[in-house]
DNA sequence: ATGGGTGTATTATATGATTAATACACAATG
DNA sequence: CATTGTGTATTAATCATATAATACACCCAT
């Protein structure tokens, strides 16, 4: 339940991010429930109005769903969580080709920065 | 003189990340002198403390360097203006690869990924 | 049945960043 | 010498976000 949160994005959409990550590598499972979102407030230490608004986020993209009374829950429909991956991939892959597109980059050297940096950091990230 | 400014960033940084740009692929030469603060908040239709801020800014980061009562110019100091291009690219690696690495991606694939998208849009942009 | 845990909704306030409005000093030019 | 165009500075207004304070309906277990 690390988050490193930036002073650039806000704090929900930040949130959000946390939980697709966490879908998109299989550490959520379908089904699977999340914490309370004042159980969340309490270990992010946000607001939980804030919480609530990451949550509610979630719910509309599909993402979790909840009954009654009860923390809500990652949805069942595979489908919709096979997307996440590829859609924050896709996202990661559109943004940057877009900011280095203008500065005029072979191909080639900018491939071999990006393995270099990637391959990297593969010990201390962990 | 076109930008396509985005509703997320801040107005005067999208006009820093223009010019820098330009001086990355060399289209701003050392010594050139830019468009004078009202100049172009006319221009771009943007308020002229923007620019004002914009071009503070880089000055602040010897890119641009004003005469009383000129226009400014780009700076003369090669070294600096050398710099630019490469870190705009380290910049944009950095943040592509940090938050990509977060959702396990194979190299390969990733570097494909890249590839396709980096030179699909050749025609395009123009 | 009551106390504590859920989700949800409403309203108000604070905060920080950004943008805007205005004014000032200076120089060149006609 | 007055008008216009520079850069600069100060203050105000705007805006999105975040936080806060409450309130409500519901369920479950004690």
């Amino acid at each position: 339940m690390n988050v490193n949160f930036n002073n650039r994005d806000p704090v929900y959409l930040q949130i959000v991010r946390y939980f697709k990550e966490k879908i998109a590598i299989g550490e959520l499972e379908p089904g699977e429930e999340i914490p309370s979102r004042r159980e969340l407030a309490n270990r992010m230490k946000i607001n939980p109005n804030t919480a609530q608004r990451a949550y509610k986020e979630m719910e509309e993209q599909g993402l979790i769903y909840t009954e009654r009374n009860h923390p809500s829950k990652i949805t069942t429909d595979t489908k919709t969580l096979g997307k996440v991956r590829e859609e924050l991939i896709i996202e990661a892959v559109d943004m940057f080709v877009t900011s280095i597109r203008s500065i005029n980059v072979p191909v080639e050297e900018l491939l071999d920065l990006v393995r270099v940096k990637y391959t990297a950091n593969d010990d201390k990230e962990a």
